[in-house]
DNA sequence: GAGTGGTCTAGACCACGTT
DNA sequence: ACGTGGTCTAGACCACTCG
């Protein structure tokens, strides 16, 4: 039955001059807002929802992923759709350890390690480090969580060199960098860093529940020693609605 | 490690035990590097697609809104999909000017003033530049090209105190910061940046050929003098696949 | 086992860009 | 005027989560 233009037999919600997309947006939002939906709260089941904003599900899904590529609400791999805490404020140049700089905001932090090994450099993470390739490295792995949820995959590539044995401490409860500088005597005195925004790989992914090919963003990272030897490299990927990059510096006069 | 489905193959062409998003995001990927389809190319039309890979519509556009996610494509508003320029290099603590940053790394830059007023400080603007609200402050609206494709929509906001009739100016052709110092006498001496990924709103989609709700990234920046007085503020939207930012620089000691 | 999100089918109409 | 992408309809099956 193609309604030709029935116009009126099952209007719930009133004809409307705005496309549906932009009237189930604003729908979406007020229910954000209005009503006690508190960050990480659990929206109503889709079917739920497109019967009560009378939509079709795919038009609700475009305006949920909408939403989300905002960083107002974020989905779990097939549990469902929820609000979205505030940003973590991320200072890239304040160095802080990831426990203390959650803490600091008032949130709670939880690591997870998913890796510790020895092994080969790739070609890619032997140029960052400045050393040949197939040298071993340590590979550590770690999922990383801001009150419950978790919004980082971070891969370390640490040179053997300079932290023998470091996988033998605990990796869950300690921060990299303090180890650095209690246990090795080795401070980082300059960071350089690449921001990018892609999608979550799988591996990221399925650590934080999460599906693969949502939106993330990358940031790279090689730490130098006060001799200006890269020591380690990290690649963390974050689930993109998590964090807000702050930074704050002098520019480079030079060049 | 989930491995439902028996094929989780990475090779080039999975017949068709694989699901048609994957088969379908495979068939692009090789599209897009075998073919001589160089950068700024159009993929052919949606529904021709459609036909040779043998899928609905709905499943080809997700495939291609993965791609997009990834910064391998991107869209003009109803123009169709293009291949994605290798990503530009932003610096942003060298404070180049942008013509010269996109020319050094052997591309073509363009400006275009959208707009040039003089217009009283909004609560948020005022709080960023350390002034009172609805103060009188210059705003200056740029779209910004790269070898002919439009990728940022930047907003700035001086202090009329700082640069008087500055608004006089050729904008299209002058860097900011170049005016600020030979006819000013300002030298940006600290900057302070926030990041993070978002979508484009409205205003700056049209000013990019894009659609709004595309994925995008924010930069925002404010800029200070020697005695650390903000001179003025910069909201940046830059089509999320067109940059990688990059930084090096001391962590910072103190706190 | 019920209900969920994830995925897919097979169409359609419209507004706009390009010809 | 035609073809494009943008949007929408009205379903369906599956794999997984959760109670």
């Amino acid at each position: 039955m193609p309604p030709p233009s029935p116009t009126s037999a099952h209007s719930p919600p009133p004809p409307s001059l705005t496309p549906p997309a932009h009237r189930l947006r604003h729908a979406l939002l007020d229910m954000l807002a209005d009503k006690a939906v508190g960050h990480g709260t659990r929206l109503p089941s889709e079917r739920q929802m497109m019967a009560s904003f009378g939509t079709t599900r795919i038009t609700l899904r475009e305006a949920l992923t909408l939403l989300e590529a905002e960083g107002r609400i974020y989905r779990e791999n097939r549990r469902g759709w929820f609000v979205s805490p505030p940003r973590l404020r991320y200072d890239l140049l304040a160095c802080l350890p990831f426990r203390e700089m959650v803490e600091s905001q008032q949130r709670r932090a939880d690591t997870y390690v998913l890796e510790a090994t020895r092994r080969p450099a790739s070609a890619r993470i032997a140029a960052r480090l400045g050393i040949m390739e197939a040298t071993p490295v340590y590979h550590i792995v770690r999922a990383r969580h801001v009150d419950g949820r978790p919004v980082l995959h971070v891969e370390h590539h640490l040179r053997t060199d300079c932290f023998p044995g470091i996988l033998d401490h605990d990796l869950e409860s300690r921060s990299l960098t303090e180890l650095y500088r209690s246990h090795y005597g080795i401070r980082v005195s300059r960071v350089s860093f690449e921001l990018c925004s892609t999608v979550l790989d799988e591996r990221a992914a399925d650590a934080l529940r999460a599906a693969a090919g949502g939106p993330a963003q990358r940031v790279t990272r090689i730490n130098y020693d006060q001799n200006g030897r890269a020591i380690d490299c990290d690649d963390e990927l974050w689930r993109h609605d998590a964090i807000e990059l702050t930074l704050s510096a002098a520019p480079q006069s030079g060049s």
